[in-house]
DNA sequence: ATGTCATCTTAGAGATGA
């Protein structure tokens, strides 16, 4: 089984290059972030062409996830309590219980959407004592956290910022205690696979990106194989992060 | 690194978010 997970920023914008992505690497479940459109807008009709079942939380300008499946899509839920924007979205995918999280940015420290992401964390957390950690079941998607000093191009530039911050590392922390484990991805271009590049600067051309997309898997999914495919990052109408690609047994 | 991209408002450049 083949599993990925993609901030395409902008499903619209990106089914382009969506689309024939689908075909080439023909992942059997996906999880799609930033998807930036209203229920109503979402290319369901296309992704069926390519045989995926899609379930979408999305709301308009902003945010939105979905996840797709070619193995049965069931038990879909699309809220994460307590918090009405479309940042979450859950479904059975055959035999894998598979959640897309578009985390909140938090802006910055003293902004208080970082209050609101820990916070969003915290009621992720709490969601996940609702499954059982001995079944498979992945959560994917932008986390908008480094976990490590390593994770980003240079901690030095993190000073006073969002992502690398000790409360949220910890909240990825207790996902992982739950009963998740951070799925390697093999190295990249650097040492670290990075899977978002800002669009300014050059920052992808210089390498300068951040790894806060990740596959988060359950014992019970047995990991082949992962990558990052960076050729989705580069060339025109690129989204600026790269799909996260897992080859699993369960 | 602050160099781009996407969307919405309301008819075209600015605001917002990442």
């Amino acid at each position: 089984m083949r599993l990925a997970t993609w901030n395409v920023n902008s499903i619209g914008a990106r089914l382009p290059r969506l689309l024939p992505w689908l075909e080439e690497v023909a992942p059997d479940v996906v999880a799609l972030q930033e998807t930036k459109c209203a229920d109503a807008g979402f290319p369901h009709i296309e992704l069926s062409a390519l045989g995926y079942e899609s379930a979408h939380a999305g709301d308009g300008r902003w945010n939105g996830v979905a996840v797709l499946s070619r193995l049965g899509l069931s038990e879909v839920s699309l809220v994460l309590d307590g918090h009405p924007e479309p940042r979450f979205a859950s479904a059975r995918c055959g035999p894998l219980q598979t959640l897309s999280v578009y985390v909140p940015n938090g802006r910055s420290l003293d902004d208080p959407h970082y209050a609101y992401k820990l916070a969003w964390l915290q009621s992720l957390r709490e969601r996940l004592e609702q499954a059982d950690p001995a079944v498979p079941l992945v959560v994917m998607g932008d986390m908008n956290i480094a976990l490590r000093d390593e994770d980003v191009w240079d901690i030095t530039a993190f000073r006073e910022s969002t992502h690398v911050t000790a409360a949220e590392r910890a909240a990825l922390q207790s996902l992982l205690d739950w009963g998740l484990v951070d799925v390697q991805a093999r190295p990249g271009k650097g040492e670290v696979p990075f899977t978002y590049w800002d669009y300014r600067a050059g920052m992808m051309h210089k390498n300068l990106g951040m790894r806060i997309d990740y596959v988060l898997a359950t014992r019970a999914v047995q990991v082949r194989d992962a990558w990052v495919d960076r050729e989705a990052r580069k060339g025109k109408g690129a989204s600026d992060h790269a799909p996260v690609v897992v080859d699993v047994d369960l």
